[in-house]
DNA sequence: CAGTGGTCTAGACCACTCT
DNA sequence: GAGTGGTCTAGACCACTGT
């Protein structure tokens, strides 16, 4: 039954019939409607709002949500260079609203997956400078990035302000530019923590972007992660062909 | 309660305490260990379902799932050439893995996230070579490319076979060589649809990787539509850098 | 105040699978 | 047969918000 519920709300979803910011029954409305109790009228309601498709605003009801990241939004032609990195785009226009961004820096033992990529010993501690960056108050990412406290130490790094010239640049004049990057994208539910710190509506996934940039000499001297929310970003990537084969498997 | 049932079993997932593959407690344990009603307790559970942190195995039990997609692999040196796109690997080393793939092929009329992107007139149909590949039968990646149907109409794309020079060979060859590709990620939660094809488990989000092929003349002639289970990929991407500040804001 | 969703209880029946 | 999670009912109290 609540499947049956939950087919027919969506369908009206996906189909345009009840568009963006509309309004869903209620949940007395569904068990009158449907002649179930309220448990399952809950339940029913439950799968759309994991699905990311709606969510509850007390005391006014369900909503449809806006779901523009799945949206085309076509090239300009100034973008038709080749990228030489993917770019992650804010879907709303910057244009109009504020942004803001809160710095903080602190010493940390990083966590494993940070540790491993920075190739840190056991119990090795790493600078992390962590941002989030917001429009109009709403955060859209977060962009912590660590550094060997060795490296990082006694440098305009430690300053829990905006660095001009990028903190890249403090590191080529300190020996240690790189010259290599690994990007990785993985996609998964956030933590309650990460739900906290950029304000997640239930059922959203987040893209987690890590780069891990290298020396010359293979040392690995930054890990960035950026975690995006999936219902703010599109991560869009604009190159010329140079094997008409490529993008047959991905 | 639920809130504080559901974070202390997902402190003893997150730290290793209870590595993947372990055993939860069953609904009947939570109840006694926490003295509360079945409905508390499954909401608990359910909270670490849709986090994607385990899953239910009945008659079973509830048990930690994999998340190996949010570790480390490190890059070969063979890798170092910076990539011209985007890579998508699939986590498990492929070399035992008997990989297989469905083909079918019909004529549609898309739904208007390709239908718009190919350019489409109110109504006009196109070709879909509809692709599951699996490993071990298990579905890893669906690969859809859409094609107008002037263009396909005729050609090897239309057949359900695979085409051992790839479908780009067969568009050059009929003069639609494309010089231009975009692509864009997002990221979200699967319809139920989609849980079907990919056999997805709860709280599984979904990369949906869009390419968009263009002509010379910037016509799009296909739209290739990759849809990646979160928990089974990691989207890697190596390059050598140009700008020592790409990497700062994504 | 009325109405909303959020939480919790206490029961019930079911399909399924392993022993 | 015993035990699992999946579903559904019928009730209760709560915090919050707008009128």
């Amino acid at each position: 039954m609540k499947e049956q519920i939950a087919d027919e709300l969506r369908t009206a979803i996906l189909d345009g019939t009840a568009p963006a910011g509309s309004q869903m029954p209620t949940e007395p409305e569904v068990m009158s409607r449907y002649g179930v109790a309220r448990g399952t009228a809950r339940d029913a309601l439950g799968l759309l709002v994991n699905e990311g498709l709606i969510v509850a605003r007390r005391p006014h009801g369900y909503f449809v949500r806006d779901r523009r990241a799945m949206d085309y939004r076509p090239q300009t032609d100034s973008s038709v260079l080749p990228a030489t990195s993917p770019r992650d785009t804010f879907l709303t226009e910057q244009a109009d609203r504020k942004p803001t961004q809160t710095i903080d820096v602190a010493i940390v033992q990083p966590a494993p997956t940070i540790a491993r990529r920075l190739q840190l010993k056991d119990g090795e501690a790493a600078v992390v400078r962590r941002r989030i960056r917001s429009l109009d108050g709403e955060p859209y990412l977060t962009n912590d990035s660590y550094y060997p406290l060795d490296i990082a130490q006694g440098t305009a790094i430690m300053s829990p302000e905006d660095i001009a010239q990028g903190a890249n640049r403090v590191l080529v004049d300190i020996g240690f530019a790189q010259v290599r990057a690994v990007d990785e994208i993985t996609v998964r539910m956030p933590t309650p923590a990460e739900v906290n710190r950029l304000d997640l509506a239930p059922g959203t996934p987040i893209a987690c972007h890590m780069v891990t940039g290298y020396t010359a000499e293979g040392r690995p001297v930054r890990v960035v992660e950026n975690l995006l929310p999936g219902d703010r970003h599109v991560i869009i990537y604009d190159r010329t062909m140079i094997d008409e084969s490529e993008c047959e498997q991905p």
